[in-house]
DNA sequence: ATGAAAGCGCTAACAT
DNA sequence: ATGTTAGCGCTTTCAT
């Protein structure tokens, strides 16, 4: 590979003036010495090391992608559809503004930190933290973050939040799905923190306003086990009959809950109505197609790079932001009309 | 950030010294010293700069996962699911080897050699190429490349092709297909080149083993559009009453099939039959789940990186080497067996 | 308009 | 066992 110097000992000037017009800092530089300098670059085909220039200049123009990982459940972080749509927004959002993207699966935070600092990285987008974590890596990395759902975040200096309507998403499909003459509805999800909890509360808040009292049991607990599985499966399909409606934390668990209970011979949505969140590739495959609620996690992706570059550009922008986008509900056949078919046939209530 | 140079001053040794100390080459430093500077490191959380080591060594411990994107179809190459599972193989393989993973997709092939050797990539592998955009990525950059789904390749040095038994999986499926009695069994594809056509050999093969004569309207020409549609469905529909089985070239169009024509009255595997190939997660998700051909694409994610640290740290690795991985038959409930039924009913036949 | 030169932090060949 | 030193290729300040 032909280096800065090289080509300046063929073009017959320095260092300093090929480096220049490599920039494009042609102001102040002869049109004539441009010309041939690029003819010589071309010529060569020159490349840059960026190793050397990153060293130099104390960029490094990689933007990481840094998931959660938890050692034991040994995982593919990417397999799920919301990481697959947000890199691929990622992605493409980097190389357009110039910057190239490293992924990484982090267990330890220690070493993240060393990662980070190690590479230089000029910003980075975190998937899966909490804000303890991110507190404690932007305490020794103090560059620019995109952070993804995460809450209770402080107004840190050098983050940008993107958010989601997390609790507002799912009031919106508990209260339609109220609208459809539901009460008995339950909740499903695998656990209760961070954005899951936003969503319960979103539930709880949609319940409450039509008055209906919620129940600590309306809270469905899901085990998850190994290759898509459930452990409690028994116990989901038994509960089931308790409800009309379950409102599910994702649609991964709505479809896998759906299919399962259709298998076991209820009808969905003549037995149980369900819903999902999230509005992936499984709403809309699964039969009957998912009433959900649809999120952008492509579009979160690219904004997360967009508000990344103008922190590291300019740094004025640093102060926190936060950006939250919208979840809308997404009609389609998963949830009964009680209504509907109450005015045929009186009986049924 | 602390550097190698002001640790060597606090504990009073030599940077080559310190420098062997953090790299374990231990062998000619005494065990007191070796104490001394891991200390000093300790204390004051020596970070190493990448750039600095990559320049002074010539390495960089990167290994690209480039992709070939479709500059008109601007679709999120993280989506699919073969993408998804064989990224996740990568990434933790690499992690686990100490090299660093750095995503791309390329349209030109000009502006990825650069990439290449700017970042002076340790490794790569090749996503979506075909055999001469990866022979021309060759002749520039001669660095270990991990091949996947690379057709008629030439024995190129440096190269690990990661292959998998596209026409053996196809010829599976349908030989099981035929032994549950049918007879008239469409191919579907979008395209019949590379894997495609691999695996319409293998349709083909079958078929003729069996007797049975291929005619060139049994490959049914599927055209997608947009956000998961089909554009010729009308078409597909049609002719899907021509036969009693669909081998389709993935999971993905399957799915897609199986959905359209259930949701216009034909059942699958009542009136046709239906097979996928990948088994991945739509081919569960999917009611009646797909009989379909397993790949395991995160261990072949897994292997390219394993072979391209090979090749990378024992350049006497490599020659041309190719593995194959198993492609096998997965039954499930989208194929009728037309012969079971005939015991109770020999009318139907 | 152009160039000289001092680093950036690290590695490694060579001395001692 | 430990140190000296010359780069790696590039950026950038400061001269001219």
């Amino acid at each position: 590979m032909i280096t800065i110097k090289e080509i300046a000992g063929i073009a017959g000037v320095s260092t300093t003036t090929v480096s220049n017009v490599i920039h494009g800092k042609t102001k102040e530089v002869s049109p004539a010495t441009v010309e041939r300098i690029q003819r010589v670059l071309e010529k060569y085909h020159y490349t840059p090391n960026i190793s050397a220039r990153n060293l130099a200049s104390n960029k490094s123009g990689i933007i990481g992608v840094i998931m959660k990982r938890y050692r034991d459940m040994e995982n593919n972080r990417f397999v799920d559809p919301f990481v697959s749509e947000l890199l691929g927004g990622i992605e493409s959002s980097a190389k357009e503004k110039g910057y190239y993207v490293m992924v990484y699966t982090a267990c330890d935070i220690q070493e993240l930190k060393k990662l980070i600092m190690s590479w230089n990285m000029d910003g980075m987008v975190m998937v899966g933290f909490v804000r303890d974590e991110i507190y404690s890596i932007q305490e020794v990395c103090r560059r620019p973050m995109a952070i993804i759902d995460v809450y209770n975040t402080l107004r840190m200096e050098n983050c940008i939040n993107i958010g989601l309507e997390d609790g507002e998403g799912m009031y919106r499909v508990v209260q339609y799905i109220i609208s459809c003459g539901h009460k008995k509805i339950g909740f499903l999800s695998d656990n209760d923190t961070n954005l899951d909890h936003e969503r319960y509360l979103g539930y709880e808040r949609a319940m409450r306003e039509s008055g209906i009292f919620v129940k600590p049991e309306d809270f469905i607990h899901i085990v998850p086990a190994e290759k898509n599985q459930v452990a409690n499966l028994e116990e989901i399909y038994k509960r089931s009959f308790e409800f009309t409606a379950l409102a599910c934390v994702s649609d991964y668990y709505a479809a896998l809950i759906l299919n399962e209970l259709q298998d076991r011979g209820r009808k969905v949505p003549e037995d149980v109505s369900i819903t999902g969140f999230d509005d992936n590739y499984m709403s809309q495959i699964v039969r009957p197609a998912l009433t959900t609620v649809r999120q952008d996690a492509e579009k979160r992706g690219q904004a997360a790079v967009e508000y990344l570059c103008a922190m590291i550009e300019e740094p004025e922008k640093r102060q926190y932001r936060s950006r939250i986008f919208p979840a809308e509900l997404v009609i389609r056949d998963s949830v009964r009309k009680i209504e509907n078919i109450t005015r045929y046939d009186p009986q049924e209530v």
